[in-house]
RNA sequence: GGAGGGGUUCCAGAGCGGUCAAAUGGGGCGGGCUGUAAACCCGUUGACUACGGUCUUCGAAAGUUCGAAUCUUUCCCCCUCCA
């Protein structure tokens, strides 16, 4: 434990802002950061395909350190996802597992830029893939320069090894090295780019002490490990994965007005932490706020997490499509649009046929359960009848406004 | 290698020859109340439907039976105990 007032401002804000869990040696850390700007890095793993908000407590650190003139290092796990899956054993699906991975790196790695400044060549960040030492080991040098400092002693000790074991569910040797190879990563990194510092989840912990330690016998230097605790939402749930899909990162999978709405939704007791993690404005101003009109700082929240990823125009034309999509008179017309082909509208097509050709649903019981549930709108107007033909006179100029419940509000355009 | 226990609809978990599209709980979805929140209450939760029903599901395949998630055989997978 260190004098709060003394310690380094980065660190203040860390702790400040809800990222701090445990760090292996707070104080010199903070000595070491007054003193001089470092590299620290961070591990993302490449098995999807995109990143979701689980990871952006990450992000966030990354941006923090660039904020504070430090520079952050992206490690793209391409090496150890590849151990991480034991699963594929045959040839031709581990070559199309290779490509897999590959295009992950890249579209993860884009992703982080938006999040980043890649500008300023003191702090733009380093992005590197452990696939790239990795893949040359030796394995007799590897066991004589890196094993020989691990003691299977401490493995067994570990909490995920532990779990493992104690409830008699097979571990095998591969996934037993998967510490190892992390803190040899961390090691490469500082042999090669003289990071001193890995920040992880709080899961991540023993891997990163490992580290830490591997780099202290190998060549006697004095690196820091610092954890962020797990976040969660008021409810219990994990962040990031909601029942109809994650909250991914990549507008491919997730619109820009979706993200806003996720962030739009968040429990009134998740709000202000949420300011602190997941935004920049300032503690101070934060506090000020902090007793606004909850909606309004839900707006806030949402209109700033949805401007770091997207843009400030996509923040702002998302609350203008909330805006309208939730009042009840308004004809919907800058709504997001759903374009339907339907060849001739005199031939009856009904309001259930509808909904399937726009592929809001893809099941017609589950359209006429909504129905009967009173949940279809069409310009504002309840759909009781689930045999309703839709006609011409729906449409004003094309498009049609349809709800489905109080919170799907979509344009049905006619092409 | 030996002895047992088990694989059920999104999950957990009942059913153990017909009344089973399958109890109950969780989750999801929808409605109500509200604030696009929480809590609470109600409904719903395989598909298709001319709303009468029809079709496809209970690890896989074959079989017994008028009839199987339920019985038999083989196979695959998981777990527990002993060696």
């Amino acid at each position: 434990m260190c004098n709060y007032r003394l310690m380094n401002k980065f660190l203040k804000e860390f702790k400040d802002r809800g990222f701090f869990y445990q760090c292996t040696n707070e104080k010199e850390l903070s000595q070491l950061l007054d003193k001089e700007s470092i590299k620290a890095y961070i591990g993302f793993d490449c098995t999807a395909e995109s990143l979701h908000v689980g990871s952006l407590l990450q992000i966030m650190c990354l941006r923090l350190l660039q904020k504070n003139g430090h520079r952050p290092i992206v490690l793209l796990g391409g090496g150890t996802t590849r151990i991480g899956d034991p699963s594929g054993k045959d040839k031709t699906r581990k070559i199309l597992e290779e490509e897999e991975i590959e295009k992950n790196i890249k579209n993860i790695q884009n992703i982080l830029k938006k999040f980043l400044d890649n500008d300023n060549p003191k702090t733009k960040p380093i992005f590197l893939n452990n696939y790239s030492w990795l893949k040359n080991l030796n394995y007799i040098s590897f066991l004589r320069d890196i094993g020989r400092h691990f003691t299977i002693n401490k493995m067994l000790t570990f909490e995920s090894v532990k779990t493992r074991l104690d409830r008699e569910q097979s571990l095998s040797y591969m996934e037993f090295n998967y510490m190892i190879l992390q803190a040899y990563d961390f090691l490469e990194l500082n042999k090669n780019e003289n990071c001193v510092l890995q920040i992880g989840g709080s899961d991540q912990w023993g891997n990163i002490v490992n580290g830490v330690e591997l780099i202290k016998r190998y060549s006697n230097n004095q690196c820091y490990g610092l954890t962020t605790p797990l976040i969660t939402l008021a409810s219990g749930a994990k962040m990031g994965k909601t029942e109809n899909g994650a909250i991914w990162l990549d507008k491919k999978f997730l619109s820009a007005y979706d993200y806003w709405q996720f962030w739009r939704n968040i429990d009134d007791r998740d709000v202000i932490k949420f300011l602190k993690i997941f935004t920049d404005i300032e503690i101070k101003d934060i506090e000020k706020i902090k007793n606004n009109d909850i909606n309004d700082l839900k707006i806030l929240l949402a209109n700033k997490t949805t401007a770091m990823l997207h843009g400030e125009k996509a923040a702002e034309e998302s609350e203008n499509i909330a805006k309208e999509a939730f009042s009840t008179t308004n004809s919907g017309s800058n709504l997001p649009s759903v374009q339907v082909t339907i060849k001739n509208l005199d031939k009856k097509i009904n309001i259930v046929d509808l909904i399937i050709l726009s592929k809001l649903e893809n099941s017609k019981s589950e359209i006429r359960r909504l129905i009967s549930g009173n949940a279809i709108k069409i310009n504002n107007t309840l759909i009781s009848d689930e045999k309703l033909i839709i006609n011409k006179q729906l449409f004003k100029e094309n498009f049609l406004k349809l709800s489905i419940g109080k919170k799907r509000h979509v344009k049905i355009e006619l092409i």
